[in-house]
DNA sequence: GCGGAATCGGAGTGATCACTCCGGATTGGG
DNA sequence: CCCAATCCGGAGTGATCACTCCGATTCCGC
C-alpha cells in the first residue's frame, strides 16, 4: 500500500502532481489487466497502450518491467489478504478456510497473473522481494489456525505445506482452466487430505482415519 | 507434405545419412538438458552449443523451437509410460500408484521441463499434438484402475483429476524445489485424499468441498 | 577412390523487447 | 497570469531471439 500522498518523504517537500498520481493509478489498473490476459510475458507497450499513455511515461513510474510485475503481484496479493482477514469474523472457521483456499484458486483459473504472483510470494526468490506476500501469508496462516483449532483441518500441517498446496492447485486450475467439473473434484480430493487424520492409520480396509 | 524420412532404411525411401541420425540423437540429448536447466525460456543456440552443432544443424532436424521442445516433451512423457507399464506387474497396486506419482513429481523438482511437458500433455493445447502423452495417460490410467480396484484410492476420481493433481503438484514442487521435506509432507496430504473416503461419508463437521 | 548428393556451420536477417532521451505539453505556487 | 519545475510522449538504441542461406564439408553407392 503506502500511497506517497504529498512530499515524498524528504526535506524541502514538493506535492506530487495530479497528473503524475493519476496516471500511476492506471498504468497499475492496465497492467493488471493486461497481464491477467496475456500472461506475464506481454510486452510494456501492451500495457502502455492499454492504459492510453507512452511507454516512457509506464518506465517513469516502473523503472523496470520486473518492478511493475511485482508492483501488480503486491497489489493483488494485498487485496486477497485483505479478503482473508474478513474471513477471520466467519462462524465456521473450516468454511471459512476452505472456502478462502477454494476463491483462491478459482481466481487463478481465469487470472494468468495470479498464479504466478503466487508462486513467487510462496518461494521468495529473493530477501528483497520477502516483504511480498507476507501479508498474506500471515492472514492464511490465521485462517488455518483457527480452522485447526475447530478441528476442521488435520495439525500436523504447517503454513508451509499450505502455501505448496495452494500454489500447485493455482497452476493447475491454470493449465486446465476449462473445465470446471474437473478442477472442483480435484480441489475437494485436497480438501479431503486436509482434513484427513495425520499418518499413521493406513487405510487398508474399512473406513478410512476420518478425525479420532 | 512428403513423407518423413525414417531410420528404417529398407523401405523404399533413401537411407538416412549415418551423422545426420548421430546428430539429430545429441542434438534431442543437449535440448534435454538446456532446458531442464535453464527453462524452456532457454535459447537454440544454448542448445546448440551444448550438442557442440551449429544452429543450422538443429533447425534442420527440429524445424521451428517449438517443435524441439514438443520432441523433448514427447521422450520424456514415453519415458515415464514406460516406468509405468514396468510397475504393472507391481505386488502392491497401491503403492505402485502412489510410488509411480511420487516419482514423477520428484523429477520435477529438479527438472523444469518435465511440469511443463506434463502441463502440455494434460491440457492438449492443439488437435495435432493430442497425441503427445497419450501412452502415458493409458499407462497411468491403468495404473489408476488397478490401486481403485484394490481399494488403495477411492473410486470417485478419474483420469482428467488425477492428471490435474499430477500436473499441480509437479509445478508445485518446482517452485519449492529447495525443501524437499515440505514437499513430502504436502505430497502426503493429497495422497491422503486420495486414499479418503468419497465426500458425503464424513459425520461430523459438514463444511462441503466447493461449488465452483 | 570418385562423384554426386546430402549435411554441416555460422554469419546474416528481420522482428521484438526492455529501456532511454529530449522536445514539447501540463501543472501549480507566487 | 506567469514561468519554472515537472511530467508526458514516442521515436530511437542496443541486445536478443528464432530462423534462413549458401559455401564448405562429409558421407556412401558404385
Amino acid at each position: 500500500m503506502t500511497a506517497p500522498r504529498r512530499a515524498s518523504a524528504t526535506d524541502g517537500g514538493r506535492p506530487v502532481r495530479a497528473d503524475a498520481l493519476r496516471n500511476r493509478a492506471r498504468v497499475l489498473e492496465a497492467a493488471e489487466a493486461v497481464f491477467a490476459e496475456h500472461g506475464t510475458t506481454a510486452s510494456t507497450e501492451q500495457v502502455a497502450r492499454r492504459a492510453g499513455l507512452g511507454v516512457g511515461t509506464v518506465f517513469r513510474h516502473f523503472p523496470t518491467k520486473e518492478a511493475l510485475l511485482e508492483a501488480v503481484f503486491v497489489a493483488r496479493l494485498d487485496r486477497l489478504a485483505t479478503e482473508a482477514d474478513g474471513l477471520m469474523s466467519a462462524d465456521d472457521p473450516g468454511a471459512a478456510f476452505f472456502g478462502f483456499f477454494a476463491r483462491v484458486v478459482g481466481h487463478a483459473a481465469t487470472k494468468n497473473a495470479l498464479s504466478a504472483a503466487l508462486a513467487e510470494a510462496g518461494v521468495d526468490v529473493r530477501e528483497s522481494t520477502a516483504e511480498t506476500g507476507r501479508e498474506l501469508k500471515r492472514a492464511l496462516g490465521a485462517l488455518l489456525g483457527r480452522a485447526q483449532e475447530a478441528g476442521a483441518v488435520r495439525p500436523d500441517v504447517g503454513l508451509p505445506e499450505i502455501l505448496t498446496l495452494l500454489v500447485g492447485a493455482s497452476q493447475a486450475a491454470e493449465h486446465v482452466g476449462g473445465d470446471a467439473g474437473v478442477r472442483a473434484r480435484a480441489l475437494a480430493v485436497v480438501f479431503d487430505g486436509l482434513r484427513a487424520a495425520p499418518a499413521g492409520s493406513e487405510p487398508g480396509s474399512g473406513s478410512p482415519g476420518v478425525r479420532g
